[in-house]
RNA sequence: GGGUAGGUGCCCGAGUGGUUAAAGGGGGCAGACUGUAAAUCUGUUGGCUUCCGCCUACGAUGGUUCGAAUCCAUCCCUGCCCA
């Protein structure tokens, strides 16, 4: 997926030329470490889907930088956590999880890090999952072992604290700092793991655990975060209608995954292509130059990479066909995104308007869809339609399918047998 | 444990017996303009509908009333203060 040498570059140097750094604990000493060593390196992901989101992407590029340099990644899974569940029970409700579906979801895990990292070779990519070890924990041990080092004045000055406050915080919460350095400590000890990587809203537990190494072992241990991919509202990316825009192809569609990227603004071309690309710095900043018209180029190319990374070359190349035929006239809707009518929909070869909006999903319920009829945005081969009640009779057409847009951006196309 | 303020639609937030599917804002969707951008403007935003209406909804359950988001009771949850 590409072509540049890794070999002499330290990765501080790489994820610092693409701007990967957040916050970073000991910079000088972690500098010296990974210029001179080859370590381990983990990211926590909770397993509380069974799909990872956008949120996930770019902790996982810097895994997959760190990789290419030469360390070896160890992804930690947060099956035990996971299994508590939280009893708070606040705002999101999270339920708890049984066995078999946290397992179910570290095998799809497992699948879709496997895009990022590469499970061969010398530094092939570790997966662990902390039920191994917190499960097992005996709490009056773990209390009087690590929980005196943990100064609660201090923890609740973090910033992720200072917000909680105001909203209530409970000891549940409390505690997820403790775990999460209880993880890193274990790793550290059992792998001599002695990075942790993540988003910039775990830097406070990261720090903890860092701390908590260095206390017991006095030894080094470095954490480091990179930017969270915020919009220019201040809002993290990869928000859509259905919620998070997940790399797993049933939940999000190549297609729609591809349109996701080729909408950004302007002002976040830079970001994205730096980000989420492998592209070599120079033609990062060559792209997120052009102006005016031209940066669709650059959205183009950030879409279409970012694609192939996530879903392979074959739907990217489907998914940037489709976009070119429906935004650029070209006649093929090969690649489209499809919908099967079938019999029981139809009543003697037709369909009303409403329900094939209905069925198809482009429309959630018959009253949006009547809205939607209403105020122009619903057209057929083309055709605005602009009767609620008009029926779609399957025999006027000479192919055995048709296109349904809903706007400009959303189509679909609906296929029947002749 | 005591006191106190609250729980409203996707989110924030007004409403404190009837004209309330519920002001206003945000977000979403559609239209205009455009570059599949941003900004701006317009419309729309619970469901069903033969467009007459009907159903569901203001933490939960009961009650008062011709009529309740609004009053009463009990319960659940949350903030703040005191212990």
């Amino acid at each position: 997926m590409n072509t540049d040498n890794f070999d002499n570059k330290s990765i501080y140097d790489v994820l610092k030329e693409r701007d990967l750094i957040k916050q970073i604990a000991f910079e000088d000493e972690f500098k010296s470490l990974v210029k001179n060593k080859k370590t381990f390196v983990y990211l926590g992901i909770d397993p509380t889907a069974d799909s990872i989101h956008i949120g996930h992407f770019i902790p996982l590029m810097m895994m997959s930088y760190f990789q290419k340099c030469g360390h070896t990644p160890v992804i930690l899974v947060g099956g035990g956590t996971a299994l508590i569940g939280d009893p708070s029970g606040k705002t999101d409700m999270r339920k708890m999880l049984t066995k078999d579906d946290i397992e179910n979801n570290v095998e799809n895990l497992k699948k879709q890090v496997a895009k990022f990292l590469s499970f061969e070779g010398d530094n092939k990519a570790i997966i662990v999952n902390n039920a191994d070890w917190i499960l097992n924990l005996n709490y009056m041990e773990f209390i009087r072992t690590y929980g005196v080092h943990f100064n609660i004045n201090r923890m609740l000055s973090a910033e992720c604290f200072k917000q909680r406050m105001e909203k209530g915080l409970t000891f549940f919460e409390l505690n997820y700092m403790l775990m999460q350095s209880y993880d890193f400590l274990h790793l550290y000890e059992t792998m001599n793991c002695q990075i942790e990587i993540g988003g910039d809203d775990q830097w406070s537990n990261m720090l903890a655990g860092v701390d908590l190494i260095r206390k017991i072992h006095k030894s080094g241990s470095f954490c480091l975060t990179c930017p969270l991919l915020l919009n220019a509202e201040g809002i993290k990316m990869g928000k859509t209608v259905n919620g998070a825009l997940w790399l797993d192809p049933k939940k999000t569609s190549p297609y729609e995954f591809y349109q996701y990227w080729r909408n950004i603004r302007d002002t976040e071309v830079y970001d994205v292509l730096r980000m989420l690309t492998y592209l070599p710095m120079d033609e990062v900043k060559r792209l997120s130059l052009l102006e005016g018209e031209k940066i669709n180029e650059a959205k183009k190319i950030a879409a279409y990479e970012i694609t192939k990374l996530i879903h392979g070359k074959e739907e990217a190349d489907k998914a940037k066909q489709s976009a070119e035929a429906l935004f650029e006239n070209q006649n093929n809707s090969d690649n489209m995104p499809t919908f099967n009518l079938t019999d029981d929909m139809l009543s003697d070869n037709t369909i009303s308007i409403l329900d094939i909006l209905v069925n198809s999903k482009i429309s959630p319920s018959k009253s949006n869809a009547r809205i939607l009829i209403e105020q122009g945005g619903i057209s057929i081969n083309d055709e605005k339609v602009t009767d609620t009640k008009y029926v779609i009779n399957i025999d006027n057409f000479n192919d055995n399918y048709f296109i349904l847009k809903k706007g400009k951006k959303t189509f679909i196309k609906i296929i029947f047998k002749v």
